[in-house]
DNA sequence: AAAGTCGACAACCGCTCAAAA
DNA sequence: CTTTTGAGCGGTTGTCGACTT
């Protein structure tokens, strides 16, 4: 059957991410939460198909994604599920928590891969778990899960679920505060508030000075290019998945 | 210092699958 | 049951910085 492409391709933005793309979808994520990534660039104010969007969300933006310096472990732990598993990058980035399976892709064709090759003792070394497939069917399950979000557990992901709280009915009622946390449900647990915090401070820590200054310029989000879906009675019917946050 | 090469990482593309209509 | 749609996956390509000549 013909399908429509996932996104107009004409006028859409490709290439890198700027600063000012990430903080768009950053600040859109963490308080609508990705409801549809399809729609979610309009709302966003970006100028990027969905695919894109979540791409860049899942392997560069959500909180807890650990980059760069692989451990040992974490090296036995690839090679190991590749040769159990073959190529299925997002089943063992399952088994590495905050590693992305585009990361590990990448990592597994830069590095490890060679290495193997060249010593596939290590690989034999590395190797314990079994070939089980009621092993591979299990992670296959849980992979596919719906609400999976790639390995993402509650507790390692409060943006997703704090967001999930505040629909953008409750948003467009209860207007602006002036603080990144402010802006993250104020009716959300404590932990999950303590848990956003933490991650806005990391995020910071390596990502300059986004937390200080983009929600001070919240009003021109909700204003401008950053729409709330909550505009569109589309998005607010019961049927809409706001509601089942 | 400039040009060329290589490796690592970011992003895109096309496909499949599952769910909804 | 069929069609449509969106999400997700894996392969591939593009880009950029580091290193070498």
């Amino acid at each position: 059957m013909a399908r429509k492409p996932c996104c107009d391709k004409s006028g859409l933005k490709k290439g890198t991410w700027t600063q000012e793309e990430d903080r768009k979808l950053m600040a859109y994520v963490t308080r609508y939460g990705s409801w549809n990534w399809r729609q979610l660039p309009k709302y966003a104010g970006l100028s990027r198909c969905g695919k894109s969007c979540r791409l860049r969300w899942m392997n560069y933006l959500r909180p807890n994604i650990k980059r760069g310096n692989y451990t040992k472990e974490e090296e036995d732990t690839i090679i190991r599920l590749h040769d159990s598993l073959g190529n299925r990058w997002s089943a063992i980035a399952a088994q590495l928590p905050g590693r992305s399976d585009n990361e590990i892709k990448n990592h597994w064709h830069a590095t490890l891969k060679k290495r193997v090759s060249e010593n596939p003792a290590s690989k034999n070394g590395a190797k314990q778990k079994s070939c089980d497939p009621t092993q591979q069917k299990t992670n296959q399950e849980s992979d596919s899960h719906p609400n999976n979000n790639h390995q993402i557990n509650p507790s390692e992901s409060p943006i997703l679920h704090s967001s999930s709280s505040s629909s953008p009915q409750q948003i467009s009622s209860d207007q602006p505060s002036s603080t990144t946390t402010d802006t993250v449900a104020e009716t959300s647990t404590e932990s999950i508030i303590i848990d956003d915090i933490s991650f806005f401070g990391a995020y910071e820590e390596t990502r300059g000075n986004f937390w200080t200054e983009p929600f001070l310029d919240y009003n021109s989000y909700m204003t401008n290019d950053f729409l709330a879906p909550s505009i569109d009675h589309e998005y607010i019917s019961p049927q809409n998945p706001f509601f089942l946050w």
